[in-house]
DNA sequence: AGCACA
């Protein structure tokens, strides 16, 4: 029953076989893009360790918006790697911290006794650090991800995607938008490097496309623009 | 494969 080996769901979700190739900052700007269209999004935790690597966690306000994410987003092609999901098996900070229940250190058994005696001056910075996990609880979903412009033109089944770097092609973006139902095409021009249109068979499910891989970044430089086409 | 929060 439980296929994603018998971890009980969860607010977070954790993603692995992630592209270890791509950078921190862009990777969890991604996965916030990637995953916001599943709901609020408090928390993307990721670490380039030798142990972490390749590894993620996304933490939702919501543990439907985290099962939908599982179901949903499961081989996604992400940076030309099919991404695994599962439900986290623990608790995030960001989350017990939103309940008041975090606890700061002590109790975890992967824990060095070296810098014992700095516990209690470092104890100020952790209470600092909580600020900006805490304040992305409040803005709306992938805010930071839209551009706003798709609101001055008139809906269609056509989307218009700026921004994008010239190497990109077509079966690129085919992979980003045909998991979206009543995908249809990508077509792209030649002569229009960093352009592309992507039809879909409605307004409807070209508006749900648009709103879920707005400002996509496809690298740090290049978060995608997606309008309406003009008619 | 790998489940953390610097």
């Amino acid at each position: 029953m439980m296929l994603s080996g018998d971890i009980p769901p969860n607010q977070s979700i954790y993603v692995k076989n992630l592209n270890e190739k791509v950078k921190k900052e862009e990777l969890k700007r991604s996965l916030y893009c990637l995953f916001s269209q599943f709901g609020r999004i408090l928390d993307v935790v990721a670490l380039k360790t030798s142990k972490l690597r390749g590894q993620a966690w996304i933490c939702f306000s919501e543990i439907t918006a985290a099962s939908n994410a599982v179901r949903q987003m499961q081989n996604f092609p992400f940076y030309d790697k099919p991404i695994r999901i599962q439900y986290a098996k623990a608790k995030s900070d960001c989350i017990a911290k939103a309940e008041g229940t975090f606890v700061p250190k002590e109790k975890k058994k992967k824990q060095q006794e070296k810098g014992e005696r700095k516990r209690h001056a470092e104890d100020q910075t952790a209470g600092a650090a909580n600020g900006p996990a805490a304040q992305t609880n409040g803005g709306p979903s992938a805010s930071h991800c839209k551009t706003g412009a798709q609101e001055a033109i008139a809906p269609n089944n056509i989307l218009f995607v700026q921004n994008l770097p010239h190497e990109t092609t077509s079966i690129m973006l085919q992979m980003l938008f045909q998991q979206y139902p009543g995908f249809r095409e990508v077509r792209m021009i030649e002569a229009k490097p960093g352009i592309a249109f992507v039809e879909f068979d409605d307004e409807d499910e070209s508006a749900i496309a648009m709103q879920a891989l707005q400002g996509f970044k496809v690298t740090p430089q290049n978060p995608m623009e997606i309008t309406y086409a003009k008619k």
